[in-house]
DNA sequence: TACGCTGATGACAGCGACTGACATGGGATG
DNA sequence: CATCCCATGTCAGTCGCTGTCATCAGCGTA
């Protein structure tokens, strides 16, 4: 029969993943026990575990996702292009995504905001993320040195732009921010 | 009378910190329990939460005085100087001070590298630093987003220039490598 | 059909990080 | 001398996380 059970109900991360998400904007993180999480997707502690690794990687899914795709439209870029410019494509490509699920993005973004070890969590993705980076120029020849640099900085342009992004009441285009804090960092960085 | 013991051996959190950084190199820093290292201090493991957040922090008490530095530099950078060069000026003094330390920094960064929490500590600390600079370019009367990209920027070439120090088997210079650094993200930033 | 294997889950015991509440007793202060 | 202060000790408890073994539907295979 189409719809008939398997033994269990299917997509057990997924569940777990939103009812983590539910549970966390509403009684915040740290009030959250993953007793309750497994629960309410209808699940035991032990399960919980055996699908992520702790309390926090249940919110950070998303990411391998994000970074598949930043390194994939660095792979692609012209070759023609700086290094500089190709990390700048992807993270517009990136903020692109990230635009269409406004929503579920700032209410993510609020629960970490919230929590100082998600934040740390949230900051090693992002340094991961710049390690892949890095590799992916370094694939085009870029030198390790540039590529690292350009990889971080790019990083921080985004960072800042995203800030904004969230922060700002009215809704500003994503993709437009990154672009200008790319070129505020340039006019930072030009020697005299 | 001098050396007079008062009740309690004084510099609880001096020993807390030295028997922690003994024990995460002898046996690694999950290896570790708190009470071990509270113990080997001559105290418990009460104690050792009254005087760190955590068991990471006891590692972190050092970037505090950094901290100061760097902004203490930025503060007192002539006005004529521009944001990157100011924050060039801070992190090369910070460099210098390291440098004095290499072998402890060194040891330190043996254990950091080895566990994902730690770096995870480690790379929200430089958040918060980054925050502190930026704040400290502010108050010279830089732009809000200029002073986050140079404050954002510098730390990216402050982390690759410090991880070269510390992997390099020679004893390269480090604000040397610092200013290296600084002149390749203006190479690869450099708008054609 | 019967058999056995697999893989996701449950059940349970246990460790260690961290917290709240209360007790203790020298040192400083009056 | 009386009093307060405050760093530390003691103890009980919660919760994150792990190791281990049991369960049992689905699946292939004889």
């Amino acid at each position: 029969m189409i719809g008939s059970m398997g033994r269990w109900e299917p997509n057990a991360r997924g569940r777990l993943e939103q009812a983590a998400l539910e549970l966390y904007i509403e009684r915040g993180f740290e009030q959250t026990t993953v007793a309750e999480i497994a629960k309410q997707a209808g699940l035991t502690e032990r399960t919980f575990f055996r699908h992520f690794a702790d309390k926090r990687e249940v919110l950070f899914g998303g990411t391998g996702r994000l970074q598949e795709l930043l390194v994939s439209t660095i792979a692609s870029a012209p070759d023609s292009a700086a290094p500089i410019d190709a990390i700048a494509a992807a993270f517009e490509a990136a903020g692109t995504v990230l635009q269409e699920r406004r929503e579920i993005v700032r209410q993510r973004q609020t629960i970490i905001a919230a929590n100082a070890e998600l934040q740390e969590r949230e900051l090693i993705k992002l340094a991961s993320l710049g390690s892949a980076l890095a590799d992916a120029l370094h694939r085009r020849g870029v030198t390790d040195l540039a590529a690292s640099l350009a990889a971080e900085a790019g990083i921080a342009v985004f960072r800042i732009a995203f800030e904004h992004w969230i922060n700002d009441t009215g809704q500003p285009d994503l993709p437009q921010l990154i672009r200008e804090s790319l070129d505020e960092l340039k006019a930072v960085t030009a020697g005299k």
